[in-house]
DNA sequence: ATGAAAGCGCTAACAG
DNA sequence: CTGTTAGCGCTTTCAT
């Protein structure tokens, strides 16, 4: 591997002056310019990152940090972020957290270490004081962070009351809820939604709440059992897509037709709903722009750019209606 | 941030003793270790990667290169392989080609400069004059690649034959393949098993096979258009299960009823075969085992480690049961 | 057992 | 416009 020394001594200059070619920084005579270009050329030079690293403290690097890649709602957005990235020469490290706090913060300490410009990270274990002391820019993704770091959100409220709308709307009459894990805000949210809208509605009752997880048994499980103890629920808003297709599952088992003895809705609009039978219904959120929202904020942040608005930004939900509630 | 110097100085020693401790690399004095420890613990010192990086031209980073992470067969490969590399204090990369060999070497340009001690690459364009110069260890997963690479890969030949002797022995009399995108190893190997289990069969005929993409709605039309020109088909073996899902919509959409009128059989066993009305059959790879094994074998040609028989790999495949072969 | 110093490859003052 | 040089923070001979 050739350095810049070697280049220097090919094209007769010194290595300031390669270096200033190299980043077209400060004058240097198009004659030398070209000679440089040229050594650059015969030794197939090509600069090597680690070293600018050290002495610049930046990698030009972000680390993503994600519950785990194999849940559907996040290889989206991660092809979001690396697409943002790639456009702007930066370069993804992507990680599994499990939700877990530890590992959360291991990532985050060894990739200080290397020189990471940033972080992405879809958090519910974190707090502010983990990332206070941190001396680089972070933004929460796809969930509330008690802090000021910018969020990249969506209105999972608002959604959530329109889904329980939605199924009113259509004429459901006793209508659950299968919510998503405590302490997770999207989930939280989700579940205030579905209860202010309930509550206005004169049709809350504690019973049709149910906690489920984010994964399609375990809901099949409990969507089960709270059909069990509430035979006539004729409604069901699910916490998420995935959720939802634990719910389809339930249904099936339990010998209920959706949409017709039962109607269900999901949450966030991933891929897996066109392909389940029935289609379902959900509350889509833009995932890929959520997922490029924040990497561009994050750029942004690094390369002390003006941000508007501090740079959280909540995004629109969609209600898309599919066979798991079109009632004939 | 404190430096190697600080804590030198704060420990009343030379820097070289600051880095034997941390290696613990060569002799230092039980006391003299202990006061090195006590500076760092009062500084709250921890190593910068990039200087270590920069001396020993290696970064403990490697870079996973696939299609697309959209893709549902490839999260649960980058998460076995994020698993290894955890555990073994390396950190991963992701990046996604697009299956575009322009993409592909950027991307390892890139990373070389950055001293990624290695990478797993999903790949049908480069070949091995794009990997020889290449001074880093790299192995190709999922995908034959011409060169002596290593390949972790499974036995997709036989599973195609399995699929397709599995459809014939359920009674199928006209079965066609939707296979995958030509020109790529794993879609290759599976219209070949296909073909030659049709073959010994005397079953074949060449308007049987038909080029689908790995698109849900591309196969749905694909396969319409063989079922129009074919209507007596009655099992069709797709190239891989999210071609599967599209087979299935087809057959929806002519107003065939799977499996009763038309047999359909994946390949993968990724989990969305589950989510599927009916539940698709497939022939299953163990994915997560084969990142793994990809990572684990990385690791070991690495860090110089023995690794018997060349370190390629072809992992066997099985046959799953479910609704959408299930005849009544 | 420990320290001094060279160097990994690059950038940015500072001089000229 | 160009060169010299001092680091960035760490590891590793080579002395002692």
């Amino acid at each position: 591997m050739a350095t810049i020394r070697d280049v220097a001594k090919e094209a007769e200059v010194s290595v300031a002056t390669v270096s200033r070619v190299l980043n077209s920084n400060g004058y240097v005579n198009e004659d030398t310019r070209k000679k440089v270009l040229a050594a650059i050329q015969a030794l197939n030079y090509t600069p090597n990152s680690v070293a600018r690293s050290l002495y610049k403290k930046s990698s030009k690097t972000i680390g993503l940090i994600v519950p785990d890649i194999k849940n559907p709602f996040f290889p989206e957005l991660a092809r979001a972020v690396e697409d943002v990235l790639n456009k702007n020469n930066y370069t993804l490290i992507l990680c599994n957290s499990d939700e877990k706090a530890g590992k959360e913060k291991e990532y985050i300490e060894v990739l200080k270490q290397k020189y990471v410009d940033g972080f992405i990270i879809v958090t519910s274990t974190l707090t502010a004081s983990d990332v206070d002391g941190l001396n680089v820019p972070i933004i929460s993704l796809d969930r509330i962070f008690e802090s000021n770091v910018p969020i990249i959100a969506s209105k999972n409220y608002e959604g959530a009351r329109k889904a329980t709308r939605y199924l009113i709307d259509i004429g459901c009459k006793k209508i659950a809820h299968i919510r998503g894990p405590l302490h997770i805000s999207t989930a939280d949210d989700r579940c205030f939604g579905y209860y202010d809208e309930m509550e206005s509605n004169g049709m809350l009752e504690e019973t049709l709440i149910a906690n489920g997880s984010y994964d399609i048994k375990k809901t099949t499980e409990v969507t089960k059992e709270l059909l069990l103890n509430n035979p006539d629920v004729d409604g069901i808003f699910a916490g998420n897509d995935v959720m939802a297709v634990g719910v389809l599952k339930a249904a099936e088992q339990t010998g209920r037709v959706v949409p017709d003895d039962l109607a269900v809705i999901g949450f966030d609009g991933i891929y897996l709903c066109e392909v389940t039978s029935p289609q379902l219904s959900t509350i889509a959120q833009p995932i890929y722009e959520m997922g490029y929202r924040a990497a561009e904020t994050l750029i942004n942040l690094i390369e002390g750019r003006f941000e508007k608005s501090q740079g959280s930004y909540s995004f629109d939900v969609q209600l898309i209606e599919r066979q798991s509630t079109k009632r004939k």
